[in-house]
DNA sequence: TATGTTACTGAACATAATGTTCGTCATTAT
DNA sequence: ATAATGACGAACATTATGTTCAGTAACATA
């Protein structure tokens, strides 16, 4: 990629972070990120059609270190043997989600918290759907499915929103102690 | 209330119901909804400041029948004795929507849903606070508030999204049967 | 170093939404 | 009947949107 176009995209990118930590995202305005950005405005659309195709990049770019390729392959068991490394997986996330260098904070903030949270859901629902079957509880499957990911989406959002108080392993443990997975 | 008020308020009302059909909130202008209510300018603005506020009322107005104030009273005992009523007001609040002449479908639809959800966790958490004193699970209580509050509200628009295919009574069992509440 | 390609600039433009103001007219409550 | 209140609609300044285009700078490659 042109160092040009990657510089302009990081501009952006920046920017961006920067704006949500003040204001809401619905309330962000394409000319606002232009001039935070310090762009030409036929530049910002050369790189996005729309800004909720900006935040879909962000969302992407986050996820794609967050979802790895060995975190989304079949379920690994770790050494305990009894427990199907789902755990581990779990835990993963929350430590990717708090090194990742994006406006995580800002981009949870209403209303774009919204479609980030519909992207997080998807990817939970490619990787919980591998372990759905262990579940041994009297309810149908989409609803346990959606049960799990709901709740996890729900509980990482709590725990962003706390200043992520506890640690990556305390949460995953409370989330397995109260969804009894595992 | 003066009847021309509550006229147009109506018919505010109404337009933002139907735009919400076809619509995502976040795409619907002031001008669609004076101009699908068939009002004047000014008027929408004599009523509500922003297009968040109309949505702000209209939440609140659901929720006012949806919360009622025996719902949100003490914990009550129903006739079985060891249920503390918890299974009973969640069954209630699902058949409050379900009745709901606004069109919640629509509310919930991706930008405004964040909003929506926001309110809803507001009442959600006051009322679930009063039980939970009773979970014996090993977590924090913040934790485990934040938790049923919010997979309950995921249950919710998970039935509403899936036009409501289980009855209110069967969802509220399976919401138990995952959470081991009750 | 020369060359063709690609990306950013900045200004201009048409369109559309926002939020406010104000005089006029219709409906309301008493 | 009348005074108060609310709706009307037009006009207005402001701001954002999304597009276009000619000019310029940075790039890769040979």
């Amino acid at each position: 990629m042109d160092r040009r176009q990657q510089k302009t995209r990081d501009a952006i990118f920046k920017a961006f972070s920067t704006l949500l930590e003040t204001k809401r995202y619905g309330n962000i305005t394409v000319q606002e990120i232009i001039d935070e950005a310090n762009i030409g405005r036929s530049t910002f659309y050369a790189h996005f059609d729309t800004k909720d195709e900006l935040l879909r990049t962000m969302c992407t770019d986050i996820f794609s270190h967050v979802f790895s390729d060995e975190l989304m392959s079949e379920k690994t068991h770790d050494f305990s043997g009894n427990n199907n490394g789902l755990e581990t997986k779990l835990t993963h996330i929350l430590y990717h989600l708090k090194d990742s260098e994006k406006n995580i904070v800002g981009i949870l903030s209403c209303d774009s918290g919204e479609l980030f949270m519909k992207y997080f859901k998807g990817y939970l629902t490619e990787m919980f759907s591998k372990y759905l079957n262990e579940t041994k509880v009297n309810a149908p499957a989409d609803f346990v499915l959606n049960h799990l990911v709901g709740s996890f989406a729900e509980t990482v959002r709590w725990w962003i929103d706390n200043r992520m108080k506890y640690t990556p392993e305390e949460t995953i443990r409370y989330y397995i102690e109260v969804t009894h997975i595992a």
